[in-house]
DNA sequence: CAGATATGGTTTGTACTGTCAACTAGTTTA
DNA sequence: TAAACTAGTTGACAGTACAAACCATATCTG
């Protein structure tokens, strides 16, 4: 029969978590965002959000750069290489089922 | 933009959990299954089949029905029919999120 | 100037959840 | 009768997500 149910059980729970999926989608797509457009693009909460920031950049996925613009503290975000891969990879499993799951 | 990426975070999570998503999988595609089945299908170990069939159970997704075969404890599982529109809920969110990804 | 309000976040507390190891209960085998 | 197997359930513990409170600074308002 199928693995591909076996497979299921193996997805990146990093990734998998709604919320934080919703982080890697947009960060995929855009390349890089900043918090506040993060807090929009995903319609989490603040405290939310930045709890699961630092959950991606403590795992190497997210790198996160702190800095100014003009006088209001400013957060960047962006895949690392390996966020990226690992996003990849989910994405390929994530499609695999999806292609299951048409049927 | 997208309120595609919002809708990640509403994301059933009863569903969405790997262990579970693998259940209902199994589930919408066997029509009914046995418990010695799903582990096989899903990979699981056994106090983790049961402790999230329970939660299903307790959602209303899955019907249990024990009885014996021969000798044996026998427990059968199917999905019920609110089980099946949530899972078809869930699997309309996926594909569409599926079809995000794959560009 | 004092106070209120906004920006851009972080920390804390709580309640929930997933997982594995250990256990129950009965059956078969030798 | 003792060991090993089938078919599960339960308990304990660690990890998580979320909201609410908090913090620091900056800018308006009267």
């Amino acid at each position: 029969m199928a693995d591909e149910f076996k497979q299921i059980t193996n997805f990146d729970r990093l990734i998998h978590e709604p919320s934080r999926l919703a982080i890697m989608a947009v960060l995929s797509a855009c390349e890089n965002a900043d918090f506040t457009f993060l807090l929009n693009a995903t319609g989490l909460s603040k405290g939310n959000l930045s709890s699961h920031l630092s959950k991606l950049r403590d795992a190497g996925y997210v790198n996160i750069t702190k800095g100014f613009k003009g006088n209001y503290p400013h957060t960047t975000c962006a895949l690392t290489r390996g966020g990226r891969r690992a996003f990849d990879a989910y994405r390929k499993q994530y499609l695999a089922l999806a292609r299951r799951l048409k049927k």
